[in-house]
DNA sequence: AAAAAAT
């Protein structure tokens, strides 16, 4: 309903009716048109920008002036910039007191608050401000520090900072300049009570900067009480993602291991192509479970979700930016909002349930105007969900090699299973894989091949997956084995990542390990496959105000 | 059928 009017192309703020001449006018607009201070234009211009997106020529003039923003806009609109920049020239004049920060942004996610963080830094380079991050998952006393020292800049998650101040830790009182994220999300996640009390903290008198990607009715009611004669910004992203990221479908067996075959064939073929990818799972427990199972396919491979440790949490995302994972397996966590340019390829491991999620997964590629790939691995119990998804970005998305119809017909047996077993016992199913095998492998090594089939659904027994553990597993592998990324682990430091030849393989292993592999028992395949193979790769700079809209 | 966030 109302979220998915953001999917709808929209005339940006840009090119609205306007005779040529002014056009050539507005796009000739730059940076140092806005009324932004001598020292954050030339952060902007040392981070390589000179022309505003259309989010921010349209909020930084009137943020300046000190008036309330409605900015409606994704994120990969350059909205993040629309506020740091006016909010560093405006925080100029003043200075910070203890325990009262001058500016708050309130963000969803962790990773988006520390990803705001580094724009402050980023474009902040030239001014003297103290900035705290309050998140959850690490300790206070950092924290705590910075505050009492007095924050001129405060980015925060709502339960770690309503923990601050419950603490005592932190005054409210004296914040000039509101800022809040995503209020969408926030919404999603059950943040609003926590916003509507933060928001009565914080003096009337202060400024509101309010984003939201979308306007659900209890967002628009948020920004009626909160927000004082707003100037909204409205601009979308073009074409919401469709025109330059290849979209295909790719059909599967709907086992798990059928899908990380799959996937591993879909990698492997994209190889030439792929420079790097965030792959999608639903669940936590999938993301713990298909990046292990990458990892012992000597993929070069992070995961992400939000039951990992912060420390791992931020250490994987920042080794995916930096290049040194290939591959980040991810919840949905890393669905919305982070900015990692320059993402290839985009994985659905599983076909997301909410149709506009698959939106927001695809467009972590084919970001500032780049092309991008997406695959979505889809199963029979999929079809639904597909449906969902093409009548939301109102096209058919193209099959990649065929469409499920193909899958029952070579994969029959299998795919058999399930239905026949509905109402049955669980046992008719694993007979049936049993039977599959039978076909393919001689029958001493198929109690290998069981047991390591069952693995899956017996993980929960068997294998820990709780995340941290599943983290704390890789990291002691790693580090068994000479790891590559040393400081990706607490184990211990290992030597520095070999600048990699195997990069642009060909790789032979890779072939070795899918099919004569499977014809050993579990055991010996894991250990076969205990050596990591470092992927070199080169990753443009880190962050970038996302520049066409 | 999920994920996110305070401990």
């Amino acid at each position: 309903m109302p979220r998915l009017l953001t999917l709808r192309p929209r005339t940006s703020q840009r090119q609205p009716n306007l005779s040529s001449d002014t056009q050539i006018a507005q796009e000739a607009l730059t940076f140092a048109d806005l009324g932004l201070s001598p020292k954050v234009l030339s952060a902007v211009t040392d981070a390589g920008y000179t022309e505003p997106t259309p989010i921010q020529a349209g909020a930084i003039p009137h943020a300046l002036l000190g008036k309330d923003i409605l900015g409606i806009a994704q994120t990969g609109t350059g909205k993040t910039a629309s506020f740091v920049l006016p909010m560093l020239t405006r925080l100029e004049k003043g200075r910070a007191r203890a325990r009262m920060p001058r500016t708050l942004i309130l963000e969803p996610t962790r990773e988006l608050a520390a990803q705001v963080e580094e724009n402050f830094i980023r474009y902040g380079k030239n001014h003297k401000l103290n900035i705290a991050l309050l998140i959850g998952g690490v300790s206070f006393d950092e924290q705590d520090k910075k505050l009492e020292r007095g924050a001129d800049v405060l980015i925060a998650t709502p339960g770690r900072l309503l923990d601050h101040r419950e603490r005592g830790k932190l005054l409210l009182n004296g914040v000039e300049i509101l800022v809040i994220d995503e209020a969408d999300r926030m919404l999603d996640m059950g943040f609003i009570p926590d916003i509507e009390r933060i928001c009565e903290m914080i003096p009337f008198t202060r400024q509101t900067l309010f984003f939201s990607a979308t306007m659900p009715p209890e967002i628009t009611k948020l920004t009626e009480k909160f927000l004082h004669a707003p100037v909204r910004v409205e601009v979308s992203k073009a074409a919401s993602a469709a025109t330059n990221i290849v979209q295909r479908l790719v059909k599967s067996g709907s086992k798990p291991w059928d899908k990380r075959e799959t996937l591993r064939n879909l990698i492997k073929a994209e190889d030439a192509e792929l420079k790097n990818a965030i792959i999608f799972c639903n669940r936590k427990v999938e993301v713990s479970e298909l990046f292990r199972s990458l990892l012992k396919y000597d993929f070069d491979a992070g995961a992400l979700h939000g039951d990992m440790d912060q420390r791992a949490r931020m250490q994987m995302l920042a080794n995916f930016r930096d290049g040194k994972l290939r591959y980040l397996v991810a919840s949905d966590v890393a669905a919305r909002g982070l900015d990692i340019p320059d993402v290839s390829h985009v994985f659905n491991y599983d076909v997301p349930i909410h149709a506009e999620d698959y939106v927001h997964r695809i467009g972590r590629t084919g970001r500032a105007g780049r092309s991008g790939k997406s695959f979505t691995i889809a199963s029979k119990s999929d079809t639904k969900y597909i449906d969902a998804i093409e009548r939301l970005i109102g096209t058919k998305i193209e099959w990649h090699d065929g469409d499920l119809s193909t899958v029952v017909a070579s994969e029959g047996a299998e795919d058999e299973a399930p239905r026949r077993g509905r109402g049955a016992p669980r046992r008719a199913g694993r007979k049936d894989d049993d039977r599959k095998d039978r076909s393919e492998r001689k029958p001493r090594e198929r109690h290998a091949r069981q047991s390591e089939d069952a693995a899956p659904d017996g993980a929960r027994e068997e294998q820990p997956v709780a995340a941290e553990t599943a983290v704390a597993d890789i990291g002691e592998r790693r580090a068994r084995k000479e790891a590559i990324r040393s400081e990706n682990t607490e184990r211990q430091a290992s030597p520095e990542r070999k600048a990699s030849p195997n990069r642009s393989d060909q790789r032979a292993p890779e072939r070795g390990d899918t099919r004569p592999q499977r014809d050993r028992p579990a055991r010996q395949r894991q250990e076969d496959n205990d050596a990591t193979v470092g992927f070199g790769d080169d990753m443009p700079a880190f962050m970038r105000i996302v520049a066409k809209v």
